[in-house]
RNA sequence: GGUCCCUUCGUCUAGUGGUUAGGACAUCAGGUUCUCAUCCUGAAAACACGGGUUCGACUCCCGUAGGGAUCACCA
């Protein structure tokens, strides 16, 4: 066997992708990375009937949203239905007939059925091998071709999922090339995998029953088989299923569009049914491809939980760089500050990050810097200490408040702090009271900042004029 | 139903015969002169069950229960 390492990722252009294909393709990257080998992608588009426009494009557009770029495949894509036109499924068929170990299928598909909905009223497992036609036709275009199994037992080797054992009764004769001439997954990926000297087939769940049969076909083909992955299945929130479109997956590229950094993903479906041993909770792209072992990986299914990608999302968007982070959330800003600098933006910015969990949040949480915010009465009606007090006694709090920030010269945040806790003592009130009311006033928010930084990036002006307007509407 | 795989706090997990069963997310409480968040401290929270093996089992074996995957001319 080459010592190379090669893996792939081998999605069927069906539609978006979500987290579990994402995963898988990721851990392949990381198993190439790690080894100083390749990590490519092919595009298994066999089934022409499944296809879906675009749905191609979006895949690729997904690896590279992870900076997981295929060394083969990405820019001439690897498409299994070009490999069709070359002939090469068509070459290998001709060898396993050659060697009596495929027959043309002379049944049609509702003559299969019946076979097997015969087996199911017997209560016994089907097998298409008991149904073999004693003299099978001579293998021509519209019939399907199939492969004619040797069934014995067999220890199959997964990195992930250890020593698997299985009796010849799961060993069977499936379609190697369909009616449409076009070759099954079953067929297709090994002769694939064996030409681009794949060294490690890393795959979901869904396959692992089918490992015998693929053993089956390496034999009859005289190929060594990869190293097999088996990698678990994402569960959905309530963990009952596999993660899927139907059950609300997202697909990966909104969450690029809600704000989520890559490296929270990375990290993220890294952490999702692998650790290192340590505890250590988040890693860096670097850091993975360092310590990713496929014996590390979890054999049972992980729920997906997505307040632990918001934790995590939290995590890096707080350890960023202000500059880089300002550059990240171009997109995001309210419409209302397109009339502000980036000066601005960015004080803006540096008063939220700590808050920001997703940047689809940057409105919600900054929006009273670039616009006039309608005043609010819940805030002080509902609020557990203003509620108590006059109208006229917030009033006159309000205006010693206005008149002493009118005093500030330099308004920056220290002067600030300094002259609201001279109101304090000015006013013998609680900060809870005195605070709460000034930063309802300037921000009609239930939340924000720090309310000095809040007051000094509003500026002077802005502030006089909400307190103000607070004033005035407690006249009415 | 057959086959294969799995089972530690609500969730993700550490743990490979002797541990006060550890961490993280989430939750709750306290602190950081206002809120939210951050940060810090603390709390509550788990070995599915039943048999063995053993001086001793979360760890090994068997069974039961539960969960998942699969049983296509889909991948």
């Amino acid at each position: 066997m080459s010592s190379k390492v090669r893996t792939r990722f081998a999605p069927s252009p069906t539609g978006f992708l979500h987290v579990g294909g994402m995963r898988t393709a990721l851990f392949a990257w990381l198993v190439a990375k790690q080894g100083g080998g390749q990590f490519i992608l092919r595009i298994e588009d066999t089934d022409q009937k499944r296809k879906v426009e675009g749905a191609e494009e979006h895949i690729v557009e997904c690896l590279a949203w992870l900076g997981l770029i295929p060394d083969e495949g990405n820019k001439e894509r690897i498409r299994q239905s070009e490999r069709v036109k070359n002939g090469i499924y068509q070459n290998w068929a001709e060898k396993l007939i050659e060697s009596g170990r495929a027959y043309a299928d002379p049944y049609s598909p509702e003559q299969v059925q019946e076979f097997r909905a015969q087996a199911q009223a017997d209560k016994k497992p089907f097998l298409y091998r008991n149904h073999r036609p004693d003299n099978p036709p001579q293998w021509e275009p519209g019939l399907p071709l199939r492969f004619k199994s040797e069934p014995k037992e067999y220890v199959t080797h997964d990195a992930v999922m250890g020593d698997i054992k299985t009796g010849p009764e799961v060993v069977d004769d499936f379609i190697l090339i369909k009616a449409d001439g076009f070759p099954t997954y079953n067929f297709a990926h090994i002769v694939d995998d064996t030409d681009m000297e794949i060294s490690h087939v890393i795959r979901g769940q869904e396959f692992i029953a089918s490992l015998p049969n693929y053993r089956n076909l390496y034999e009859a083909l005289g190929i060594e088989p990869p190293i097999f992955a088996t990698v678990p299945h994402i569960m959905n929130e309530q963990g009952n299923k596999k993660l899927s479109k139907r059950d609300g997956a997202k697909d990966i590229l909104d969450y690029r569009s809600e704000g989520y950094l890559p490296e929270t993903m990375t990290s993220f479906l890294a952490t999702l049914g692998w650790n290192d041993g340590t505890e250590q909770e988040i890693f860096t792209v670097d850091e993975l491809v360092k310590k990713f072992s496929l014996d590390r990986v979890q054999k049972s299914g992980a729920r997906f939980d997505e307040r632990r990608l918001l934790w995590t999302n939290g995590h890096f968007i707080r350890e960023m760089e202000l500059s880089e982070l300002y550059k990240k959330v171009a997109g995001f800003w309210p419409k209302t500050a397109d009339k502000y600098d980036d000066d601005y933006k960015k004080k803006v910015l540096s008063l939220v990050q700590e808050r920001l969990k997703y940047f689809a949040e940057l409105p919600e949480l900054s929006s009273f810097f670039f616009e006039e915010p309608p005043v609010d009465k819940n805030l002080i009606e509902n609020h557990k200490k203003l509620k108590q007090y006059d109208k006229s006694q917030l009033k006159e709090m309000l205006e010693t408040t206005k008149t002493k920030l009118e005093g500030i010269r330099n308004f920056k945040a220290d002067a600030i702090q300094k002259a609201l806790n001279e109101l304090l003592e000015q006013t013998g009130e609680k900060p809870i009271v005195l605070f709460s009311l000034i930063r309802i006033a300037v921000t009609q928010a239930p939340a924000s900042p720090g309310l000095a930084e809040t007051l000094e990036v509003l500026s002077k002006d802005v502030c006089m004029h909400r307190i103000h307007r607070q004033i005035a509407d407690f006249q009415v």
